[in-house]
DNA sequence: AATTTTGTTCAAATTGATTTGAACAATCGG
DNA sequence: CCGATTGTTCAAATCAATTTGAACAAAATT
C-alpha cells in the first residue's frame, strides 16, 4: 500500500485543474475524447504516478472510461506502466505520462494518422480505375487530373511525416 | 441559366460518391462536421461550378446545411465564389474549390489551428504564475519542469506551422 | 473456498455536435 | 407593389461519440 502521499483528497487543485483543462484542450484538436485529456493532463502534473483508481477518484469520472482512456493512451506510448519499484509485493499498477514530445508524436502518426493515408492510397487506387473508365476524353482528362491532384495530396501527407518527427524529435 | 449540362440528375454517380467519400472520411481527421467533406468533394470533383441549390439537390442536405458549410469552407479559403463568367445578368453565386494544397494548408492552419495556440499560450503564462506561488521547493521545481516542457511543445508546434506550409507548398 | 481487490467489457444512457427546416431578409422581374 | 428566387439564421430535432455502471473475470488474501 504504497506510502501515498495524500490520496484521499477528491478534488483537483486549481492548478492541477487548469494543466486538465490545457490538454482536454489539446486533445479535442486532435479529435481525441475529453477523458484522454483529462487522464494525460493530471498524470502529466503528478509527482508520482497514479493507479486507476486515483484517477477515477481525483477526476470523477468512471472506471469504465479510465480503463479505455489508459488503453489508449498505453497504445499511444502516451502513458506507461510505473513498474512496481520496490519488491513490494503491489498489485495494483501505477501510471506515469511519456513526456518526451517526440514519443507522443510518434504514437499519434503511427496510431492516428498512418491507418487513414493506407486506407486513403487504396480508395485512390480505385478512383484511378474508375476513371480509365469513362467514356468521354475530354471528362475523362478532368477526372485523372483531379484524382491525380488527390494521390499528390496523399504523398505529401505522407513524406510529411518523418519530417514532422525528425524536427519534434528536436 | 448557364448552360448547365444536366442540372436535375439528382444522385451522386458511383466515381462522385467515392470522392465525397475520400473527403468525408479526410475531414473527419481534421474534425471537422461530415458536410463539409461532402461539399468540397463534389465540388472537387465537378467540371462546372456548383450553386447552393445544387449542392442541396445533389447531396440531399438541407439549404441551412448547405450554407454553413460554404460559409466554413469560404472562411478556410477552400471555396472560392465563381464569378458570373459571361456578362449574363445572374444572381446566383456558384462555388469552386481551391485545389492548390498550400491554400488548404495555409486556410486551415490559420483558422483551427492558429488560435487555439494562441490561447493555450495564454493558460500557460497563467500556469506558470501559479507555479511561483507554491510554498514547497521541491513541488516548486518539479511543476516549473512540467510548465517549462508545455511551454516548450507549444512553441515547437508554432514553429513547426511554417515549416508545413513550405514544405507542401511545393 | 469464500471474500476482497483490481481491472475489463459492453449495452444503455448521456452528452454534445451536426443537421434540419421554418422563419426571415434581400434582391430581382414582371 | 407583388410574387418568385436566393440565401441566412437559429431553435429544435437528430445523430454519433463518449461515458457510465453493472456484470464479469482474474488474482490475491483470509
Amino acid at each position: 500500500m504504497q506510502p501515498a502521499s495524500d490520496r484521499s483528497s477528491h478534488d483537483l487543485d486549481p492548478l492541477e485543474r487548469q494543466v486538465v483543462a490545457v490538454f482536454v484542450d489539446g486533445v479535442r484538436v486532435l479529435g481525441l475524447p475529453r477523458s484522454i485529456g483529462e487522464i494525460y493532463g493530471l498524470l502529466f502534473i503528478s509527482r508520482s504516478p497514479l493507479s486507476l483508481d486515483d484517477l477515477v477518484l481525483r477526476l470523477n469520472i468512471s472506471k469504465g472510461s479510465a480503463s479505455q482512456g489508459l488503453r489508449l493512451l498505453k497504445s499511444l506510448g502516451a502513458v506507461i506502466e510505473a513498474n512496481g519499484s520496490s519488491g513490494g509485493t503491489e498489485r495494483r499498477t501505477y501510471y506515469e505520462p511519456a513526456v518526451e514530445l517526440k514519443r507522443l508524436v510518434g504514437g499519434f502518426i503511427r496510431e492516428q494518422i498512418r491507418p487513414h493515408l493506407e486506407s486513403g492510397k487504396t480508395k485512390i487506387n480505385q478512383l484511378v480505375a474508375r476513371v480509365r473508365e469513362v467514356e468521354d476524353a475530354e471528362t475523362r482528362k478532368f477526372l485523372s487530373e483531379r484524382v491525380d491532384r488527390l494521390g499528390h495530396w496523399m504523398r505529401s501527407g505522407g513524406k510529411i511525416l518523418p519530417i514532422l518527427q525528425k524536427i519534434l524529435g528536436q
